[in-house]
RNA sequence: UGACCUAUGGUGUAAUGGUAGCACAGCAGAUUUUGGUUCUGUCGGUCAAGGUUCGAAUCCUUGUAGGUCAACCA
């Protein structure tokens, strides 16, 4: 925040401020997000697409939606089909749903411009033979022994690869521009390349399909892109993006890069994603522990708390890694104000409260929700005997430990005082029962002579619950960076064994008709969703996250 | 041993030649019928060396470090 209370601006905002006020394309802006349907959206992608949206959003514009289908090997409807989902669940609307394989045609007729301008050529190399001469990084390229073939046979060439005449790999076209560039890519970069495959959309008319660098910037150009953002790794292609702009006199798409996100804990490549799924250490790609958009809608995440996420690691050039924690917190902040409490035990131990008649039942009156009262309140059924969490017993607790231990008292929340006068232990030495007293003057779990109990836990009706499964899900990483294993072995190893437990839980009757994707806070352990597989009568629960947990640091060391 | 990009607290990100700020994390405290929330305080930073300037995180030079690029992937 400045002192006029606006947020800063990052670098892409002042640049299309800029373009704006001067006037560039009368003030227009157009900014698209292109994704290439092989894959499924993750969080790495949740960002550019909010920096895309949001950025024309800001300025009075709009954002296609614009499939890089240029490799029909590689890709696949389902993926467009999520892809798409994905967008509109995270909360954006595009101008226009398109795709690269709309334009073959036109992007044809320029391949046949830039080989009249003597621009291009066909080249016969073998592809060991193209790689050999391109030389290094620190070395320059040898020219092709195609490369000064004359236009027409280029033409000629050129319409017979599209004609299906040659096999693939025999023949591509290149762009002729200097094979001693210091910038790789434009060393004769390869236009085209003939591949005899399916296209999901246009299925057997091609057989020649255009490179992402001869394709993705005439598509910007020609859906009069004003504003091409895209991450970091492409700087390199921007003088082959002005390049084929130049040559092919069109309108100028300007293109500009930022640094993709990376998250400590989490890998984010296509490839071990892909690795996670097929080896089978995660169910899905909605796994819930997966950082794919799916998985964290599996998991609990709202759109809301993504897109706050989003805004809050910021835009710049720089390469980053966002704490975990970051997000973490975005998600809690978002649900504390918005999901409503249930008290669920999930490692119960039995307390029988002696002098608590036998078959009575009560009615406890609970807040929904302490952060909006509009959420109303909730009955909650109170009997001689309930659960309490496991852990909060301690028979020989250490200091500053103020939840039961014997003779000790506690508030059970919003019933009421009880003392633990016995505990029943099994063969083992293991508590299996505790045996309290309540303070009968303590409705609602307020004492009537004004004395402290500092303690408060939560609990549940033993006769009244519901049991559900609740899968309690941790990082799928050990380390910060998941990349960080022993030498010499796999990133793999690295595995979070209990990023999964499945628990049997019991939550009080007011969760019965629930549908996936509800939310809720189970007080003092985190914040529950409502799993896909969840049916009536069978409840299944995922973690979202769990709540700040001071006890736990204090008591943890 | 090439070209390009980038260097601000632990992690991110502002400051656009004029008081280095914000968020997360950490620590300490207050409040609390969730050891939650909220509130307060606190720790901690300009990669290095020169130069320009009254004044440099910002401009220049030289280093250093990290990243990207040698698919018929995107």
């Amino acid at each position: 925040m400045n002192e006029a209370g606006e947020k800063a601006r990052n670098f892409l905002e002042e640049i299309i401020e800029k373009d704006v006020k001067s006037g560039k394309h009368d003030g227009r802006v157009l900014t698209r997000f292109p994704p290439e349907p092989n894959g499924y959206l993750h969080i790495g992608h949740a960002k550019s697409i909010c920096l895309n949206f949001g950025l024309a959003q800001k300025f009075g514009g709009k954002t296609n939606l614009r499939f890089d289908d240029t490799n029909p090997t590689k890709e696949d409807v389902e993926y467009v089909d999520s892809i798409k989902e994905d967008i509109k669940w995270l909360g954006f609307d595009w101008a226009e749903e398109l795709y690269a394989s709309d334009y073959f045609e036109q992007l044809y007729l320029w391949a046949q411009e830039l080989i009249k301008k003597d621009l291009a050529y066909v080249d016969d190399q073998p592809q060991e033979q193209m790689r050999l001469n391109r030389g290094t990084v620190t070395q320059p390229g040898k020219d092709s022994p195609f490369r000064n073939r004359s236009v027409d046979e280029n033409l000629d060439l050129f319409a017979r690869m599209r004609a299906g005449e040659f096999p693939d790999g025999s023949r591509v076209l290149r762009a002729k521009i200097d094979m001693a560039h210091p910038n790789m890519l434009m060393r004769d970069p390869i236009l085209y390349r003939i591949i005899h495959a399916h296209h999901h959309r246009t299925g057997d008319k091609w057989c020649i399909y255009p490179m992402y660098d001869y394709a993705h910037g005439q598509s910007d150009s020609l859906e009069k892109i004003t504003h091409s953002i895209c991450t970091l790794e492409f700087d390199v292609h921007r003088p082959l993006y002005d390049w084929f702009i130049e040559k092919l006199e069109i309108f100028p798409s300007k293109q500009y890069e930022f640094a993709r996100l990376n998250l400590t804990y989490t890998v984010m490549s296509k490839r071990k994603l892909l690795q996670l799924v097929q080896d089978g250490f995660v169910s899905g790609w909605d796994d819930p522990r997966m950082p794919t958009i799916c998985g964290l809608r599996r998991r609990g995440y709202t759109p809301e708390s993504i897109r706050t996420f989003a805004d809050r690691v910021g835009v710049a050039k720089r390469d980053n890694v966002i704490d975990l924690s970051l997000l973490e917190f975005c998600i809690r902040e978002d649900l504390n104000k918005r999901a409503e409490r249930r008290m669920a035990v999930l490692n119960p131990i039995k307390v029988v409260i002696t002098n608590y008649p036998e078959d009575k039942v009560e009615e406890i009156h609970a807040v929904n929700n302490p952060e909006d009262e509009a959420a109303g309140k909730r009955a909650i059924p109170f009997s001689r005997e309930i659960f309490i969490e496991r852990e909060d017993f301690i028979e020989d607790p250490p200091k500053k430990f103020f939840r039961l231990k014997p003779d000790g008292e506690v508030r059970l929340r919003y019933a009421y005082l009880i003392k633990c006068n016995e505990v029943i232990k099994d063969d083992n030495g293991e508590v299996v029962e505790l045996r309290c007293t309540y303070d009968t003057d303590s409705a609602g779990g307020t004492s009537s002579d004004g004395r402290k109990v500092k303690g408060v836990i939560h609990w549940v009706s033993a006769k009244h619950t519901v049991p559900v499964e609740v899968r309690l899900f941790d990082r799928l990483f050990q380390n910060e960076d998941p990349d960080d294993v022993p030498e010499g072995t796999d990133w793999k190893t690295g595995l979070n064994p209990d990023s999964l437990r499945v628990v049997k839980g019991f939550v009080e009757p007011a969760i019965k008709d629930v549908k996936p994707l509800d939310r809720f806070q189970f007080e003092r352990l985190g914040y529950f969703s409502v799993d896909y597989e969840s049916r009536p009568g069978k409840l299944v629960f995922n973690r979202t996250s769990t709540l700040k947990d001071t006890w736990a640091k204090i008591s943890g060391k």
